[in-house]
RNA sequence: GGCCUCGUAGUUCAAUGGAUAGAACGGCCCUCUCCUAAAGGGCAAAUACAGGUUCGAUUCCUGUCGGGGCUACCA
């Protein structure tokens, strides 16, 4: 049995499609089960094996004994020693019990070795691909025209680019849309601005800068003067009329402000497939809103077209309900404005349409701010009936907040911009570098510094969990110690350092994979940085699955941490074979985690910092 | 008012219902004739409050207090 076990690890191996452990130990563990209750143990069910929180108590633990006691009318402890025993003699793993019944795996250091072997083959490291690959589009980042990208696009932009970058490495197709807000109201200010207040030569400086310049001095106008929001408004009506000469100025307009998001972007190394943004609908909106009207599923309301409730729903669950005062009142999504305007809501559904018909989307992910969840939940909703279903997801996430725990403004009541951000996390950065690493020339420093400042705002938005408000904080964000992307870009470099000092071909025969390498692990950091070498395969696809770049953020830190400590207790070039070869194959392992890991997050690594 | 969401060390954040609640910053002690000290090893310090479900609750349920959001013609 553990012979065709083994077997059957190699053959898994060989094609690239090796068991977690926590899979691994799954599968024996419920086979023991059935072993030890027979028809007791419901036909479906499965153990779950997760990573024990505590080392004290194993690499592993399950809590199938407890969870199938009452059930089984066994005794937990006893039920869960019964199966210990069964698995005693388990190949990889040390089988124990304790607490209320709780069944603890250590974990062998030769099957560890046997996986840091496998994982120095796999390109993947251990990293399967998804079983049923999606289709999916991601729509994220979303700007509005006209306006630079103020610290609150920083979530967007940045967890969304990782999940793209996840969702590919899990293998999905994956297109990426940046839905940028260019057909909003702000046009009509805009048109008026520019043709009575932008100053030209201005523009030809600073496109953007002119361009919000000019906005907010209409905006402030306007307060003060109600007849300049009349002639604003009829701007507006003239670009959507299709005024050549408003429609000149508004092609203007976002050629200007994708060129300068462009260049925010390529500091990011953040790009997107598609820039379809809400005027790209233009054209959908009217027939989508006589379909739905067609179908029964909108209709007129005080002039309004609008989506009531069709009561599929509990009224607590009905995103088309509100209760006042004890009565259930109905929030339906407008469509089209008595003034015969269309909305947002029209435009997410005719751009939902778009991206199941022409990228044949079966998943669509917005990573949008948790404020508009109900805005979603209709619009989902209205998708439902239609009848059209697919992993339609909300990728919320909380909001920036100021030290007052208000949504987050400067002293002075100004947004903070995020070219101002980056500007200051490299600034920051380079007066690090200067000071750590003084004899590095010029150009090198300016090079460190841009990723690691970088590097650092997004690590900073990555690890924390994506729902929670954050407070904004100059300090936190930029911070380069402790647990920040330096940190573990910093074990790189500590890796890169030793492997550069190596003439070895036995070295190189290993990297290239052409030889089996003969791994051996015996102090305890080196079988703990194994340990969190071989988690790396549990833990990617769980960060796509809840959409949790913090996951895979806290992963990677967990890992520098296992390395740093490794570094400092165990020589590696000091060291005599096979000691020696061990540790450097760990010390590859590592890197390659990282670069893989890291570039998962969308965050760069140095050969020397 | 109703619905949603959050409340964890001095501070900023973690924790699929699991065991003694993890980190980081800040504070206090150590470690560079040794592969990059942007590092390592220690110490002190927290689940808003009250009930309930459970073998077990920061997590699930109820209530109280406090923050934020949403609640038909903005996006």
């Amino acid at each position: 049995m553990v012979l065709g076990l083994t077997n059957d690890r190699a053959l898994c191996i060989r094609i690239g499609t090796m068991m977690t452990l926590p899979e691994q130990i799954a599968r024996k563990l419920t086979d023991a089960l059935r072993a030890e209750l027979g028809e007791a143990l419901p036909e479906q069910f499965h153990a779950t094996v997760t990573a024990s929180q505590d080392l004290q108590y194993g690499d592993y633990q399950s809590n199938a004994a407890m969870i199938l006691a009452k059930a089984t009318r066994r005794n937990p402890r006893e039920l869960a020693q019964a199966t210990a025993t069964r698995l005693a003699e388990m190949s990889e793993a040390t089988v124990s019990v304790a607490g209320p019944g709780f069944i603890n795996f250590r974990i062998k250091a030769e099957e560890y070795a046997a996986r840091m072997v496998a994982m120095l083959a796999d390109a993947r490291l251990g990293v399967r691909l998804a079983e049923h690959p999606k289709k999916l589009v991601i729509d994220f980042s979303a700007p509005n025209v006209a306006k630079p990208m103020h610290v609150g696009h920083i979530r967007s932009t940045i967890i969304g680019d990782t999940l793209a970058r996840l969702a590919r490495f899990m293998g999905h197709t994956v297109v990426t849309d940046n839905h940028i807000g260019d057909w909003g109201t702000q046009f009509g200010m805009i048109l008026w601005g520019w043709k009575n207040l932008l100053d030209k030569q201005e523009l030809e400086r600073d496109p953007i800068d002119a361009l919000l310049t000019t906005y907010k001095e209409v905006n402030k106008r306007c307060k003060e003067q109600p007849e300049l929001l009349e002639a604003c408004k009829a701007e507006l009506v003239r670009l959507q009329s299709g005024d050549a000469e408003n429609l000149d100025i508004w092609k203007r307009c976002i050629e200007v402000t994708k060129r300068g998001l462009e260049k925010i972007y390529d500091k990011l190394d953040i790009h997107f497939d598609y820039w379809l943004g809400e005027s790209f609908y233009n054209d959908a909106l009217e027939p989508l809103v006589n379909d739905l009207l067609a179908r029964g599923i909108a209709r007129e309301s005080d002039g309004a077209v609008c989506v009531f409730s069709d009561g599929t729903h509990a009224p607590k669950d009905d995103p088309f309900l509100v209760n006042k005062d004890g009565e259930w009142q109905p929030v339906p999504a407008i469509i089209r404005k008595a003034d015969g305007a269309f909305l947002y809501a029209t435009t997410d559904l005719a751009t939902l349409d778009y991206r199941i018909r022409h990228f044949q989307a079966d998943s669509i992910w917005y990573v949008v701010g948790a404020p508009q969840e109900k805005h979603f939940k209709q619009i989902f909703d209205i998708e439902r009936m239609r009848g059209v279903t697919g992993d339609f997801r909300h990728v919320a996430f909380g909001s920036i907040l100021g030290k007052d725990r208000r949504p987050f403004k400067t002293r002075d009541g100004e947004t903070v911009s995020l070219q101002d951000v980056i500007d200051e996390a490299i600034q920051r950065a380079a007066s690090v570098v200067e000071n750590k690493s003084p004899d590095m020339p010029a150009e090198e420093q300016a090079a460190v510094a841009e990723v690691v400042g970088i590097g650092a705002i997004k690590f900073a938005e990555l690890s924390q969990n994506r729902l929670s408000d954050y407070i904004f904080d100059w300090e936190k964000m930029l911070s380069l110690s402790g647990d920040t992307a330096p940190y573990l870009q910093n074990s790189y470099v500590r890796v890169r350092a030793i492997e550069r000092k190596i003439d070895d071909p036995e070295f190189a025969a290993l990297l290239s994979g052409s030889s089996k390498p003969n791994i051996l692990l015996t102090e305890e950091r080196e079988i703990n940085l194994a340990r969190s070498l071989s988690r790396f395969a549990e833990v990617v696809p769980a960060t796509l699955d809840d959409c949790r770049p913090n996951l895979l953020a806290a992963y990677l830190y967990e890992l520098a941490r296992a390395f740093h400590s490794f570094y400092e207790a165990c020589p590696v070039l000091r060291s005599e074979n096979p000691t020696r070869f061990s540790r450097l194959a760990l010390c590859e392992l590592t890197a390659r985690v990282l670069r893989l890991g890291m570039s998962l997050l969308g965050i760069r690594l140095l050969e020397r910092m």
